[in-house]
DNA sequence: AATCCACAGGAAGATTAGGATA
DNA sequence: TATCCTAATCTTCCTGTGGATT
């Protein structure tokens, strides 16, 4: 057993001479420096600065796409604050993610024990939970920088937080408190109390998403540490830049390519990274993204794509929206399932459409009416296989081909 | 040029689900 | 726990349309 598993281990770690350092690749970490955000981090500190002379730091909101570096920003910002702060004056900066946290009530009772309070999961009520938090917070004087990422996420259920949050002022004595909102979603303030609006929208900072000239620097940056020296191919980084621009300009994306390809690299046993793994490492992602989105489909829209794919395997060419309808009709009595109309069905296959699952085109056969064809934009035996995985699709799995041809009347 | 197929997709109302509130 | 509210989902009804056929 012992040498068995040494000499498998030993295998895969003489492998070991592509990373240096795989964890600066992770989305978690936070480097030292962030190119081309030079601008938005003094924004940001110039904002700030008035908490080390004890005043009150105007709100900020952050907009800007995924992986436009926000929160690595605010976080740099806010430690860099943190150390910058004296003995008499102290800064204290609170990062809450409000995907994670994302009810009043946890925001809160996250915030108070922060200052070492003692506040259950739940029970309590919220405001006993808020006069809590206000008083720790007075004990001494401070200046509480609360920074709420993804706050858009908190806005879609009751903006109460925000409002007491940023109301909190008027109610303390010694301590300020200045709220940082990180926001993906350009117009998530529409939504918003005009009271807390404006409270909150007193400064804005906005990330544009990085071009992949940007992109091809951060790369480089910590692809210089990650990696070992030269098992990288030149052309490796431009790739992975050029890919991520067209995604938006996500430097997270850039990031997640890049150590993919690395352990793709690693896991053929190749010492140089190519741009073959950067290729394949760009697949793997949008795989993994594609059957993720189908797990969680619906299941009317499961059953929907599963009618599209046994229509492909029938050999059905130009699949339209009626064909796909019949074949649904089929399909829902054998999982006991309510068939819907015509009309849903049609916005469910735009839905498909719209995740990148199918390809559709409206094509006009003259005299015989207008369609929508259909093809699978991925190949059909995997999409099979996940959906398969959904118990409430179980009774289809033995639905041959042959014998929906025989039913479609 | 007029016709007309077979469906796309908009509008608005109905239903449902989930979540808050009393 | 009942009830109320809202957003999402779904239906009904409808108008619009590209181009082969007449």
């Amino acid at each position: 057993m012992v040498p068995i598993s040494r000499g498998l281990f030993a295998d895969l770690l003489a492998q070991g001479e592509i990373f240096q350092s795989r964890d600066i690749l992770r989305p978690t970490y936070t480097p030292s420096k962030l190119p081309h955000r030079e601008e938005q981090i003094n924004n940001l500190a110039s904002i700030l600065v008035p908490a080390l002379r004890g005043e009150t730091p105007s709100n900020v909101l952050i907009y800007g796409k995924t992986g436009t570096g926000k929160t690595a920003v605010a976080k740099y910002v806010g430690k860099e604050l943190e150390e910058a702060s004296f003995e008499d004056m102290k800064c204290v900066v609170i990062y809450i993610n409000c995907e994670v946290v994302d009810t009043q009530y946890r925001i809160l009772a996250h915030l108070a024990r922060h200052f070492d309070r003692d506040i259950p999961m739940t029970g309590w009520p919220t405001d006993q939970v808020y006069a809590e938090f206000r008083n720790a917070l007075d004990e001494e004087k401070q200046v509480v920088v609360i920074m709420l990422d993804e706050v858009d996420k908190l806005v879609r259920k009751g903006d109460d937080v925000l409002y007491n949050l940023s109301r909190v002022n008027s109610d303390l004595l010694r301590s300020r408190v200045s709220i940082i909102g990180i926001s993906n979603d350009l117009k998530f303030t529409e939504f918003l109390d005009p009271r807390v609006k404006s409270s909150l929208g007193e400064d804005e900072i906005i990330f544009p998403p990085y071009d992949a000239e940007q992109i091809r620097e951060i790369l480089e940056q910590r692809a210089n540490v990650a990696f070992c020296s030269g098992s990288l191919q030149e052309s490796v980084i431009p790739l992975c830049a050029a890919f991520a621009a067209q995604e938006h300009g996500d430097a997270r994306r850039a990031l997640d390519l890049l150590r993919i390809s690395g352990e793709l690299a690693e896991r053929a046993r190749s010492t140089v990274v190519t741009e073959v793994h950067v290729r394949q490492a760009r697949d793997k992602i949008e795989q993994d993204r594609v059957e993720e989105v189908i797990k969680t489909l619906p299941t009317q829209s499961k059953l929907v794509l599963y009618s599209i794919i046994l229509l492909e395997e029938q050999g059905t060419r130009n699949i339209t929206t009626s064909a796909v309808y019949n074949m649904y009709k089929q399909l829902c009595p054998l999982v006991e399932t309510d068939f819907l109309t015509h009309r849903r069905i049609t916005d469910l296959i735009a839905e498909l459409d719209m995740l990148g699952i199918l390809h559709t085109i409206v094509i006009s056969k003259g005299r015989y009416g207008r369609t929508k064809e259909i093809t699978l934009s991925v190949y059909s035996g995997k999409l099979k296989s996940i959906l398969q995985q959904d118990y409430r699709l179980k009774d289809l799995t033995n639905v041959t081909v042959p014998q929906q041809a025989r039913l479609g009347l």
